[in-house]
DNA sequence: ACCTGAACACCGTTCAAGT
DNA sequence: ACCTGAACACCGTTCAAGT
C-alpha cells in the first residue's frame, strides 16, 4: 500500500545547508540530516544516492544562490562600478556562507562537485561585465583574473591566512582598484 | 624493558604525504599510514596526537616545501622578473602536488591548519619582491593581491573550474602581466 | 511506495597486556 | 618504552520486513 512521502529533496537540501553552515562538512552526517527532516537515515537513500550526492546537491544550491547575488549586484550600467559591486557581493556572500563557499571553491576531485551548467550560469554576469571592460577578445582572461583573485582573497580571508596584520578591507580595495584599472586600460 | 622505536614522526609524515597525493585526504587512514611505516594503527598515537594532528604536520611539511620552491625561483634580482618567476613556481608546485596544495589553501577551520610561523616564512620572499615593486607602504596589499590571485587561479584550475574553454596558460599569463604592470605602476 | 530496525563494513581512538 | 589485539563509538550504506 502506498505511503505518503514524509520529506522531499528540497527539504533535505535545506536541512543540509543549515547543518553545513552550523557544524561544517564533518558535522553533516546522514543521521543528522534525517533527524532534521523527521525520518531515519536509511530513508534518505530514497531521495539521494549517497552522502556525496547530497553534497553535490548542496553545492548546486549554493552556486545558484551565489550567482543570483552577483546578478543582483551588477545593476549600475557602468562596467567599472559593476565589477566592483560584483566583487563586493562575492565577498559578502562568501563571508556570510563560509562553509558553502568552501564547498564551491575549496574542494577538488571529491566527486561531489557542482554541475557545470550551474557553474556556467553563475559566472555569466561577471563575464559580460569583463567583456564590456576588456573587450571581447580578452573577456575570458579578464574574467578569470578577477574570479581567481576574488576566490583566492576570500579563501585566504576565511582560512585566517592573512596573518601579517594590516587592514584586510584595505587590501581588498587595493586589489579591486588595481584589477579594475588594469583590465580597463587593456580595452583600447 | 625499553623497546627500540620502529618508526619516527619523519617517516610517518613522509608516508602521509605519499598516501595523500596518491589517494587523497579521504584515503589517508591511520591504518594505511601505519601499514606503510610497518606498525599497527594504535602505535601511531605514540608519535601523533590524532589524525587531525597528522594532517597539520603534513600541511607544515608541504608549506615548507612550497616556500623553498618559491625562494629558489626568485633569483633574478629584478623584482618584475622575480614576481613572474614566483607565480610560475607557485603554480608549478601546486599542479605537481594538488592534494598538498588543497591542504594548504583549500581547508578552513578544520583544526588541522598549518602553523603560523611556517606560513609566514613561506611568504617572505614574495613580500620582499612586492615591496621592491609597490614600495614599502603598499607591499602588504600588493603581496596579498598577487597571492590571492595565484591561489585562486590554481585552485580553480585544479578543481576543473575553468570550463568555458580558452587557453588556461594564456589566462595565467594575462593575469601575471596585468598584475605586475598594475603593481609596478603604483610604485612612484 | 515509503519507512524502519537490524546488520555490515569501515574508521579513529583507547587501553590492558605483552616484551 | 614501544607495540599489539581487542574493544568501543561512530558513520555510511544495504536490505528484509513492516505499513
Amino acid at each position: 500500500m502506498p505511503t505518503p512521502a514524509r520529506t522531499s529533496v528540497d527539504e533535505i537540501v535545506a536541512a543540509g545547508r543549515s547543518i553545513l553552515e552550523t557544524d561544517g562538512l564533518d558535522g553533516l552526517t546522514m543521521a543528522r540530516v534525517a533527524d532534521m527532516v523527521g525520518v531515519r537515515a536509511p530513508s534518505l537513500y530514497k531521495r539521494v544516492r549517497s552522502r556525496g550526492d547530497l553534497i553535490r546537491l548542496l553545492a548546486n544550491d549554493a552556486g545558484g544562490e551565489l550567482g543570483a547575488a552577483l546578478d543582483d549586484a551588477a545593476t549600475s550600467g557602468d562596467p567599472g562600478s559593476d565589477l566592483r559591486a560584483i566583487a563586493v557581493a562575492f565577498r559578502g556572500w562568501a563571508l556570510g556562507h563560509p562553509q558553502a563557499f568552501a564547498l564551491l571553491f575549496g574542494r577538488l576531485a571529491e566527486g561531489a562537485r557542482i554541475d557545470p551548467e550551474v557553474a556556467v550560469r553563475s559566472s555569466e554576469t561577471l563575464l559580460r561585465t569583463a567583456a564590456a571592460m576588456a573587450g571581447p577578445d580578452h573577456a575570458l582572461e579578464a574574467a578569470r583574473t578577477v574570479v581567481a583573485w576574488a576566490t583566492g582573497f576570500v579563501s585566504m580571508e576565511l582560512a585566517g591566512a592573512f596573518q601579517l596584520g594590516g587592514d584586510v578591507d584595505q587590501a581588498f580595495a587595493y586589489g579591486i582598484d588595481h584589477l579594475t584599472r588594469s583590465i580597463d586600460s587593456a580595452a583600447g
